[in-house]
RNA sequence: CGGGGCGUGGCUCAGUCUGGUAGAGCGCCCGGUUCGGGGCCGGGAGGCCGGAGGUUCGAAUCCUCUCGCCCCGACCA
């Protein structure tokens, strides 16, 4: 194995998947576009489901579990949901296997042919919309507040380590009002909560806006995300809040009494962010040397490195190192002294900035003779000596400084790369260069056919909070009252 | 599904054109020396060369078939 990475300027997609697998993160599995999950990529998922679910809690969603098997029958019965999924559903047809016949091995028993297919879930509006058609009745059941961590499972022609996975881990809320109003509010809400989780626990600025018609959830009425800007000057759908209107609810027949007494249709919701955020978080922040990992979402913190020549050496190194391990644990620090004898520090060094590590602290004999101890910060790769009797505070403020930084960084990237541009020559152009392009459109879908067939480009998103201006369609030259936002994406 | 590439030790790959005793680096094990940025030296384990068939005295190498993977495209809430 070579021991540096690919730049990322050279080679962005290579730089990216080795990444992914040198820092031991996730890697290609057998099974075709599927991803195993290795323990350390693992842990800073569940750092982010752990952070995810708290906010759902805390505005008022519990949790739930439905089944991973869609009968073909659930999800023909909303159209444009079904034919927006049906082109990368797998599907099973067969319950048993019997031995080879005609030699070794099994074969599928064509005896055991299923009545109807089970569609493995893509999301599971169907499956849910069809259980809470038992769960409401009145106005009183409204409203439900449901989210169900789960793995969906979509065929996709082309994958990516957690960019675009056959399968993949998510989370999917979905949620039933009695009114319109309330509906619309919940689906509003849930993407602030995801623009919040983005930007306070990754570190990563997003854009809230709504979908064009072209790139709107099937069977949404409208579908609200954010959208991120990676290094490479792609952009990344990082969440998404579909607002559903009645149609699950007509489509699986859930209605409910009101106050009034009369039957009505019940308004929906689902949400969702995916193991994709894994992705997200590594082509924000990252560098040549490796991961990137803004410390609220790091499994380790801080790792401390002793120096030494010789087993007495490691002795009082370690001694020293017990109390300040001790503290920072104390504090809600993770920390990870690594005295393991066969590698040298600067093997360690080296793979710890490749696993994203926020801090290292490094402590030799020399630094005990001078009561000092090194401390180096991944983001800025500086280092400096601070007494060991400060180095615990020090550590918790740089642990909330990183967090910062890191975010600021992101945005300054993020703002060098957004353009405002008013003729089709230099948006061509642009585009091809990367960045978010803020430009006029005329609002059909068929402009933006032309132009993603010319560019590559879509709508990434009509921005929530786009000033009203008057301008003309940077393709058609009809009149426009706002700037939506293009980009090349992932 | 189209175009291109590749299957050789745990990993990355050389060797294939021109058939003749299976190699290197990394990793792993043992020992020594080092230890403040992926050190150095010595020793060692580990591979029926993706699979099947064929040609040949002899096949990783040539031929046929087959399976699998990667990249580019089509696809992508």
């Amino acid at each position: 194995m070579s021991k540096a990475l690919p730049k990322r300027s050279e080679n962005y997609s290579e730089w990216y998947n080795e990444i992914v697998k040198r820092a031991d993160l996730a890697e290609n599995s057998a099974v075709r576009g599927c991803m195993v999950i290795k323990p350390y990529g693992y842990a800073i998922w569940e750092k982010m489901q752990r952070a995810l679910d708290d906010m759902f809690k805390a505005t008022g969603h519990v949790n739930a579990y439905f089944p991973l098997f869609v009968p073909k029958s659930f999800l023909e019965k909303e159209e444009e949901h079904a034919e927006g999924f049906a082109k990368e559903c797998a599907v099973v047809t067969h319950y048993r296997l019997k031995a080879n016949p005609d030699g070794k091995g099994l074969i599928v028993d064509p005896t055991a042919k299923l009545e109807e297919e089970l569609i493995i879930r893509p999301t599971s509006e169907t499956v849910i919309w069809n259980t809470y058609k038992n769960w409401i009745q009145s106005w009183r059941d409204l409203p439900l507040l449901i989210n169900q961590w789960a793995n969906v499972v979509r065929w996709e022609m082309r994958t990516r380590l957690f960019l675009r996975t056959t399968e993949f881990l998510w989370q999917e809320g979905h949620t039933a009002h009695s009114t319109e109003q309330e509906a619309i509010e919940e689906t509003e809400r849930m993407l602030g909560v995801y623009a919040t989780f983005a930007e306070e626990w990754m570190a990563m600025p997003v854009l809230k806006g709504l979908k064009s018609p072209n790139e709107r959830f099937a069977g949404a009425i409208e579908t609200y995300c954010i959208e991120a800007l990676m290094q490479d000057g792609k952009a990344l759908q990082a969440g998404t809040s579909h607002f559903l209107g009645q149609n699950f609810a007509k489509s699986f027949d859930v209605k409910f009494v009101n106050k009034e007494n009369q039957l009505e249709f019940a308004w929906a919701t689902s949400w969702g962010v995916s193991t994709r955020l894994m992705g997200a978080l590594i082509m924000a922040h990252s560098d040549d040397l490796g991961l990137v990992l803004p410390p609220m979402l790091a499994p380790i913190q801080v790792v401390i490195i002793p120096i030494y020549r010789n087993p007495e050496d490691l002795a009082t190194v370690s001694a020293a190192v017990a109390p300040i391990v001790d503290e920072l644990k104390a504090a809600g620090i993770a920390v990870k002294f690594d005295d393991s004898d066969h590698q040298r520090s600067g093997w360690k060094f080296a793979e710890y900035e490749l696993k994203g590590v926020p801090i290292r602290l490094a402590l030799g004999m020399r630094d005990l003779d001078n009561g000092v101890i090194e401390v180096a910060r991944r983001d800025t790769l500086t280092k400096e000596s601070v007494a060991i009797d400060t180095v615990v505070d020090t550590v918790k403020i740089l642990l909330d400084q990183m967090q910062q930084a890191i975010y600021q960084k992101a945005l300054r990237f993020r703002e060098e790369n957004t353009f405002h541009i008013d003729t089709w020559e230099d948006f061509k152009v642009r585009i091809e260069k990367g960045g978010f392009v803020l430009a006029h459109w005329d609002g059909t879908s068929e402009t933006e056919d032309k132009i993603k067939e010319e560019t590559k480009a879509t709508i990434r998103c009509i921005p929530l909070n786009a000033p009203e201006e008057a301008g003309k369609c940077i393709f058609s030259g009809a009149e426009s009252t706002k700037r939506v936002v293009f980009a090349k994406a992932y």
